[in-house]
DNA sequence: CACCCTTATACTCAATGTTAGTCTAAATAC
DNA sequence: GTATTTAGACTAACATTGAGTATAAGGGTG
């Protein structure tokens, strides 16, 4: 799984280190999953990741063969996230500024296809966040979630408060408003900022809460990558909406309700079956395949199958999910 | 205008050097404009670009204060859109592959406010495609990209060609389909590929046109800028839906028809009057200034302002465009 | 000043999409 | 055979969209 040919620069005023990490995601009816390194270690779980390598073309195709090679066969699915870059990534001893520079991608397998390898594992992403689990209603964490947001907000003067208030509204929802599963990673970021997860205390920023608040002891990662992650999870609940993309995680044949429970796996909300169903057979996305799964538990069920050619046809269609507060639109002359 | 502290790496295989290249964009009811550097000589144009520095704690931090150094004043919006690697985008002389990384960004700035410099100016980002201009109707370009498409196309044999019909259909636009402003990238990257534009000859690529086929003689732009550039294009087209971003574009006062102007001369189609009226209103962006203007030519218009607590307010609310093919879109239980 | 041109702004209406249900069908478990 | 479970069709209320119409209020011109 590592990669040669480290590639630092050592130029007079700092250094520049270029690697990769994955966001390598499966998913089932189950749950959305994302490999990691060393989970049975006391060494930080960790993203997939490795040095930049200089012989391929693109950083894209670079990637591809990458993971590849680490789950064992090709991908259908890749996409570039974010390039990361804080200069203090990994502070480096001499007081010279070692800037780390780490390109996340993400990329979609299915589970079922891809090797084992006893340096990785599957493991849900909801345990690293597990507030952004909502399909069987709040989850406990969010208690204590709320109280420190609120002690956040009751801490601060008139002024400041009414914006975090507004901050933390938007990203956690007020009373009566809908969740936005989209926000995860500004989720993560207004919980770094206030010192609730406990990378915030080890990077030593500037945060609000004691380091005895924190949520999620015990589940640290490697770096910035539980960021990389959040940004991940975001990008893919956005994605699913407009693309056909939940596809790419499916077996070759499936029942209208696992595709259902896969795209409620990844957003993490409930959704209306009846809907759910018009949608996806409105939007032409699959056909049958003539054959029944009768281990349902109920009445047997269809299966289907993803058409194809639907890659090709359609620019914007995805598995849908509720319109998030509004919608754009004006209206064309 | 430059920038110090050029980090170049130099380890034994390779080497890897990274910049920043920034999409900085003005708008004004006349059109949408870029700021490049060279325009006069007979260098080819550029985007403003630079080493990245050791010394900013983050990259969009770095970005953000080299950015609004060149442009005179405090930025109002920036992002990152894509990290682009090709291997031999630089190719080395020795035949190693030297890897250069080139970090792009999106800025959005009042141009009004931007200072003037001997070294840079502002063009309309159509200068580069016009193609994309679609607010008078067809423009003329469509005729030689048909013609180059249609021949790529004829070439092919049976099932590839109707591969390579359904991609031109999709992001072309196939008669009677709706033209989908937002696709700008995959428009270029398809004439890139089929060998429309000079730069594919430029880079040696594998291309099905010959060089006398190219579109655009003239206007090259140095190394990947024009691919850059259509990502920057790109994404603020489909961003200006889902986020107030052209409010960063705007001056403090305006009417609704300036904004509606601005909005279609990034978007590149015209859009209905009323609708748009009725949209901004329903969605609370805007407030009355009190004041009118007079200027119009016609009955006088209400000058308005961005409400600029709708910031915190709503995580997604855009000015308006029509929606594109589909819509999302399940419902919750 | 009457008339025309231009832009602003308010409204209407039909088509379509969305939300949240209900109702029946077809299997298994006891 | 009855209860339970899931599949899958259908419906009614409401919101959003796309396109068009009508009136208001300026300036310019004969």
């Amino acid at each position: 799984m590592t990669l040669p040919n480290r590639l630092r620069s050592s130029s007079g005023t700092g250094g520049v280190t270029v690697d990769l990490s994955a966001v390598i995601v499966a998913a089932s009816p189950d749950g959305p999953r994302v490999l990691v390194r060393q989970p049975g270690t006391n060494l930080p779980v960790a993203l997939p990741s490795g040095p930049l390598e200089a012989h391929h073309r693109t950083l894209d195709a670079g990637l591809r063969s990458w993971v590849e090679e680490l789950v064992g066969y090709r991908l259908g699915y890749v996409e570039q996230l974010y390039t990361f870059g804080d200069a203090n990534r990994h502070a480096s001893a001499r007081g010279v500024p070692n800037r780390a520079l780490s390109i996340g991608y993400l990329a979609l397998v299915r589970e079922s296809r891809a090797k084992q390898d006893h340096d990785v594992t599957w493991v849900s992403w909801y345990r690293f966040f597990p507030w952004e689990d909502r399909r069987h209603g709040e989850p406990a964490v969010m208690a204590l979630v709320r109280e420190g947001i609120a002690g956040w907000i009751a801490e601060a003067p008139g002024d400041e408060r009414k914006h975090r208030e507004e901050r933390a509204g938007l990203a956690f929802g007020r009373a009566g408003e809908r969740w936005n599963e989209e926000l995860a990673l500004e989720r993560y970021e207004l919980l770094y900022e206030i010192g609730l997860v406990p990378e915030a205390h080890r990077d030593g920023a500037a945060v609000w809460a004691p380091r005895e608040a924190v949520i999620l002891e015990g589940d640290i990662l490697l770096a910035d990558h539980r960021r990389i992650l959040a940004t991940g999870i975001s990008r893919l609940r956005s994605k699913i909406k407009y693309r056909p993309v939940v596809f790419e995680l499916m077996p070759p044949r499936f029942t209208f309700l696992q595709l259902q429970r896969t795209v409620e796996a990844l957003a993490g909300v409930e959704l209306h079956k009846p809907n759910f169903r018009r949608l996806v057979k409105h939007q032409g996305l699959v056909e049958e395949t003539g054959a029944v799964a009768s281990n349902t538990g109920g009445r047997p069920a269809r299966l289907i199958r993803f058409r194809r050619d639907v890659l090709l046809e359609r620019p914007t269609s995805g598995v849908g999910l509720p319109a998030a507060t509004s919608r754009r639109d004006l209206t064309r002359n």
